[in-house]
DNA sequence: GTCTATACAATGATAGAC
DNA sequence: GTCTATCATTGTATAGAC
């Protein structure tokens, strides 16, 4: 995998046929578990779409299980990052709720096929399932939006309340708006979207304020 | 299906034995869609768990397929009947849209299985989908949220904001809440914190509301 | 590292007797 | 309406040559 490469610029080496092979398997299999589920899609057809044969998936991933084990790991790595850099922006806590909901909601769109697969195998059967840790994706979220609900309340930005409430509330807004995205037979309500929704959960929707103190 | 039953208590009559045969595969359908997921659950051990052999299935349903078009049937006649229940419970605005989604969430909570298959195939591939009107359960729900929202506003008791917004903000609301349920690793809010949440977006996150005029 | 050819299990569905 | 027995197809995975 990681051999030197001491040698002229004269076509693709062993190593670099290596990884097109691996990236267009990728790319092939996420394309077919989008569209026919993972249980239903078939070695056959991800190879064809890949241009190869079936004995070099075989070669790269170890099995059809092995793929789709690879194709969520690279997503784990995508969300922590973008979460990571979101969480780590400066601003009051409601600006940095919504730039967290925002580098989220990007990142989904952005990738839709990918999330459709991994939100398939999340809600999908409990057994039969792949060897990988499913509770990242949740971790990452909740730590980050931990700690920003509770620095918003020390400092008497936000309202007292359940942190654990508020990060639920948060974690509905960026699911409501993201199924949106996968669901083809939705106009999605999209970024501005997001933020008047994030806005009437800050401002509440009661039109009079008679008893908020607690 | 429907013939007349001028007999004797004597045994179970045929068409008696035709609802138990029915009902058993029903049953065994949804507990194996629902742990294998779909196109993963053979109908081998459907039959097995049902007690009966593979032919009353396809006398009964016709296909794999026609077995889960009945189950989403049923899911769907549950759903609209239980939304139509509480949207006509009368109140403020307020009161009814925590009726509705109180309604839902016990729904859900009662049904976990057929509601992970439900939600598996809503979610799940756009090729080989079942012959099923999907967005029954979106229409019911959106349609009794909007009126709701509607007179809300119109009363003075919601502020005035884009009714659409509302009822996605209500609508990820219940997601998220019935989401945990249908997630084994993820202790599930409950009752009691689908309320919390709901008072949350009533009343506003944000600690001072000095421009809350629209 | 990639190919051709194949092993072998499991599947959805049906024919025909009762 | 329910059974036994069976079919044709498709699936994942591999052996062995290059």
């Amino acid at each position: 995998m990681n051999q030197p490469e001491s040698r002229q610029a004269c076509g693709p080496t062993a190593s670099e046929q290596d990884q097109r092979s691996r990236e267009r398997l990728l790319r092939a299999a996420v394309d077919v578990f989008d569209r026919k589920g993972y249980a239903a899609a078939s070695v056959r057809e991800i190879v064809e779409r890949a241009g190869i044969t079936k004995p070099v998936l075989y070669y790269h991933f170890g099995s059809k299980e092995g793929i789709l084990v690879a194709i969520l790991e690279e997503a784990a790595r995508q969300f922590q990052k973008a979460v990571t850099r979101a969480a780590q922006r400066p601003g009051s806590a409601r600006e940095r709720l919504a730039a967290l909901c925002e580098e989220i909601y990007s990142l989904f769109k952005q990738n839709v096929p990918v999330v459709r697969v991994a939100h398939a195998v999340y809600f999908g059967p409990r057994e039969g399932l792949p060897p990988f840790d499913f509770n990242v994706f949740d971790r990452t979220l909740a730590d980050a939006l931990h700690r920003i609900v509770e620095e918003g309340m020390a400092t008497g930005e936000l309202r007292r309340a359940p942190i654990d409430d508020v990060s639920t509330l948060i974690n509905g807004v960026i699911e409501v708006c993201t199924d949106q995205e996968l669901n083809p037979h939705v106009t999605p309500i999209g970024l501005d979207g997001l933020h008047r929704v994030l806005n009437l959960i800050f401002e509440g929707l009661v039109a009079t304020h008679e008893g908020k103190e607690n």
